[in-house]
DNA sequence: ATTCAGATGATAGTTTTACTATCGAAAGTG
DNA sequence: CACTTTCGATAGTAAAACTATCATCTGAAT
């Protein structure tokens, strides 16, 4: 522990039986969860490998998350909720909202590099578990329970505010909330696309080259919001 | 069988191991499997319980699917398979591309009614398992080996039939396929969010009220291309 | 120092899922 | 009528997804 004034990362408490931040074990579980999903995908991931892994037991792990799911629920919370984070700092004190939303766009991208300084979690397997497993946190037949338990409001919130600038910039604009779910969810699949299923997209696939996918994000955004200033 | 031309819906060969189509028992895992994914959503849809649906063992099924994801592929496959049908058969004989997008984007909204004549497979609730598991059908890391035998031909040649719409109308538009793309992925999510999470879209969630999402997508493209004419 | 609660590890066991293998009956084909 | 293909029936395996119990260790309260 720091004495430094630390980051508050909110997630919902009901997503785990034991706060996985206040132990050496339970962070051991976040920090492994998030290298072996990226790794071996969500389906693939077990509670098992996961055990081996920290050397530890499954029954240990099910005493801070109820099954792999919940985890998945977390871990992808963490990340909206880092990411909102990264937005109110990046765009304190500027006023222009679409300057605001440029520095959205890059953030969702990740064009830009924030330095992360939480020591357990990998910042970069965290965010290719978002592109390619955050959707199956609320594709299922339990979206509607989990809703009301709060597991998506970081997602929520996160949305809330970015589409704020979009009112701020575009008054007129009829869809704020819609077009940065579709920004949202569009930043992951393009970029999904552009590595796995490149014939779906003209955004490339470059090692670390992610300028195209916020520009074409870009593109679509500020070509809508300019008519309707 | 019929003796009038009936619709030939096409997909990979590789996906099954007996083609379902030709033989009732075919058939029947088709509709009942749509039926029941649509239902218990595909994590809690198992072999046994889609054996037990149709009178059926295990042992049958897995003579024509290997197992359930490559059914899941099958499905959506088909889909997509028969969404480039509806295309081709509803814009045949129209020249103004722009027509052809707002026809291409009621029926992704399935605001078109179009009759199936396909009286194995309810049409509706394939459309439910296409909007909340088609994405789960590429996000995994068997994806590129699945790319290879070419279980995403269907989606891809949907893209790029409606993508060569949009080079029709606008030429100097620089992302055609990643903007179909996203149209397409945006049509489904927003859907689910305007059903499930309502907070993230102004898309509103009537009975049979699918004018609102295919509002928007039209505002979106039309926005976009207007100005690239 | 002793006790006591809480956390973890070790072990074992259950149910369900995802398959695989074998066999025999039925049904259609040459 | 032989023959092949299809399907159902049954059984079995390995792994996944848990649940339960008990012993140990540690740190805090008395």
């Amino acid at each position: 522990m720091t004495e430094f004034a630390t980051v508050q990362i909110q997630v919902n408490e009901k997503l785990y039986l034991r706060n996985p931040e206040q132990t050496e074990l339970g962070r051991n579980i976040i920090s492994s969860s998030i290298k072996l999903i990226a790794e071996l995908g969500f389906e693939h991931f077990t509670f098992k490998k996961l055990a081996k892994d920290i050397h530890s037991t499954e029954a240990s792990i099910y005493r801070y998350f109820e099954n792999k799911h919940k985890l998945l629920i977390y871990l992808v919370s963490w990340y909206w909720s880092w990411m909102e984070y990264q937005v109110d700092y990046m765009t304190n004190n500027i006023d222009d909202p679409e300057k605001k939303l440029d520095i959205v766009i890059d953030i969702l991208c990740k064009s830009s590099k924030f330095d992360p300084q939480f020591s357990h979690i990998n910042e970069d397997a965290l965010y290719e578990i978002v592109i390619a497993e955050s959707s199956k946190a609320y594709l299922t037949k339990e979206v509607d329970a989990d809703n009301k338990e709060g597991f998506f409001l970081r997602y929520k919130s996160l949305c809330r505010k970015i589409s704020s600038f979009v009112e701020e910039m575009a008054p007129e604009f009829k869809y704020p909330r819609a077009l940065m779910s579709t920004i949202i969810e569009a930043s992951h699949h393009q970029k999904f696309f552009a590595e796995h299923l490149p014939s779906l997209t003209e955004v490339s696939h470059n090692e670390g080259g992610e300028a195209d996918v916020s520009e074409y994000l870009r593109y679509l955004v500020f070509r809508l919001l300019q008519e309707n200033k």
